[in-house]
RNA sequence: UCCCCGGUAGCUCAAUGGUAGAGCAUUCGGCUGUUAACCGAAGGGUUGCUAGUUCGAAUCUAGCCCGGGGAGCCA
């Protein structure tokens, strides 16, 4: 007998099956059952007579929510069962029973965000969960053959790095061999630098880490970034790679994690028109809109979550803002030659409030700027002794940017938190399980 | 770090100064087409912690702890 999984079950109608499983629910009506069952990969409602098959309704009668189960029986087209397809239950084998005395604790109804994070590891057992970590694993996919068509090599940064990336009031600090000090990475860029010199267009894709005091739907302590970096690539490049790039992942959740959209109840229509080309527009010009629709802000602010909600409601795709003031850019970025007020860096901000997606741009290439800059936001220039090799070795132009994986999946599957949407999230006072 | 909101049964919530309640879950009984099934019954509480006001506190006051949303900062 075949052993089938619960998505393919439509291609076994009149044929005896076997699924392997979980109980998902139970329904009872007198001398039949009505068992919901979940393997992973759907859900899928059986019926058990006792009548016909008194074994198995012996062994299903009184199952506890959850009990793992071997099911065989007989796949029918039912329209009265959820999904349309339903399994004609003439055997059940219980794996392992849930006991009475502790029942499964999350059950089919509505539950608080501080009980369902602390039940994480059972919470990802539920369809909507479920559906929104199969979407994560296309767009991590998708994100990979997109780079890979484009001749990317991927390259991993390390996780324990000597110094900062970035600030340095969000490093985590841990304890080394031999009471030395590491900090755990807040980005991969300053080594896809170094690849990038090594072998021409390359990317890294991992985990990455900020020690932010932040408390927002769109923040974690624990988040994963792919970050691209082209040797002799400039501004204008970076910005037709990242809206490839989000297209390409885009589009590629729609073609093919459809049901799992569905589960999520996203409107797939404002994903299907997510493709190149994106709106572009200035920094300068970005503050014009903002003080068009009543704004505060003035040239020289930084965007806060407000402020690019309301850009980004002007334009039904992501936005790309670029050009930003260069004193309130990281010390790598380079400047506009044309103003040098500006640097030439670019933001990409998703529709629908879900914040920046992409944050990058052109680097300096220059040896002495770079010192300067070090000095100026009071970086340890000792630990950067390998980074401004960099710039000692064949320096060249070259840019990059990083695009923050859970954001742009929260965005996809329209979820109301980022924390939703990585498997075990990682945020401000909390870390377990 | 700051601002706002919350903490009552395993879960979701009600009870605004006077005997702590419901639905779900669990247990027992009923039902041959259920759709978070339904119907009947039972068990289940140190109302986050500490102090105070009061004849009397889940309820009012203060401090603390925990959580949520947001700001700053960022992807």
């Amino acid at each position: 007998m075949p052993v089938v999984s619960i998505e393919h079950v439509g291609q076994h109608v009149g044929a005896e099956v076997t699924i392997r499983g979980w109980l998902y629910n139970l329904r009872e009506s007198g001398k039949l059952l009505f068992p919901i069952f979940r393997d992973g990969t759907g859900i899928i409602q059986g019926v058990v007579s006792q009548k016909e098959h008194a074994g198995a309704f012996n062994a299903a009668k009184g199952l506890t929510q959850e009990s793992s189960v071997i099911v065989t029986g007989t796949v029918r087209a039912e329209a009265r069962a959820p999904g349309g397809f339903e399994l004609h239950v003439s055997g059940v084998e219980v794996v392992q029973r849930v006991p009475e005395s502790k029942p499964f604790p999350i059950q089919l109804k509505e539950h608080g965000v501080d009980f369902l994070l602390d039940q994480r590891h059972l919470w990802i057992r539920t369809p909507r969960q479920a559906a929104i970590l199969r979407i994560r694993a296309e767009a991590e996919r998708a994100a990979r053959n997109f780079m890979d068509s484009q001749d990317y090599t991927l390259t991993d940064a390390p996780i324990f790095t000597p110094a900062a990336c970035e600030g340095t009031t969000t490093l985590f600090e841990v304890d080394y061999i031999d009471d030395q000090k590491a900090y755990l990475t807040q980005s991969g860029q300053l080594y896809v630098e170094a690849t990038a010199a090594a072998l021409g267009k390359v990317y890294c894709f991992g985990p990455t880490f900020r020690a932010e005091k932040s408390k927002t739907r769109r923040h974690l302590t624990e988040f994963w970034m792919l970050e691209p970096e082209a040797a002799y690539a400039h501004l204008e490049d970076m910005m037709v790679l990242g809206e490839g790039l989000v297209s390409a992942v885009v589009q590629s959740v729609v073609k093919n994690r459809a049901r799992e959209l569905e589960m999520v109840k996203r409107d797939v229509s404002k994903l299907e028109n997510i493709k190149p080309p994106f709106p572009r527009i200035m920094y300068d010009e970005a503050i014009k809109v903002l003080q068009k629709n009543g704004n505060p802000a003035k040239w020289g602010d930084d965007f806060g979550g407000d402020e690019e909600t309301i850009i980004s409601k002007e334009f039904d795709k992501p936005v790309i803002i670029h050009r930003y003031p260069a004193a309130m850019k990281a010390f790598y970025m380079a400047t506009d030659e044309a103003r040098p007020e500006l640097s030439l860096s670019f933001d990409m901000i998703a529709p629908e409030g879900y914040g920046e997606i992409i944050g990058g741009g052109e680097r300096l290439s220059s040896y002495e700027t770079v010192v300067e800059r070090l000095r100026k936001d009071n970086l340890p220039e000792e630990s950067f002794q390998w980074y401004l090799d960099l710039r000692r070795y064949g320096s060249v132009p070259h840019a990059g940017f990083g695009l923050g994986l859970e954001r742009t999946v929260a965005w996809i599957c329209g979820t109301e938190h980022i924390r939703e949407v990585i498997p075990f999230p990682r945020m401000l006072y909390r870390v377990y399980p």
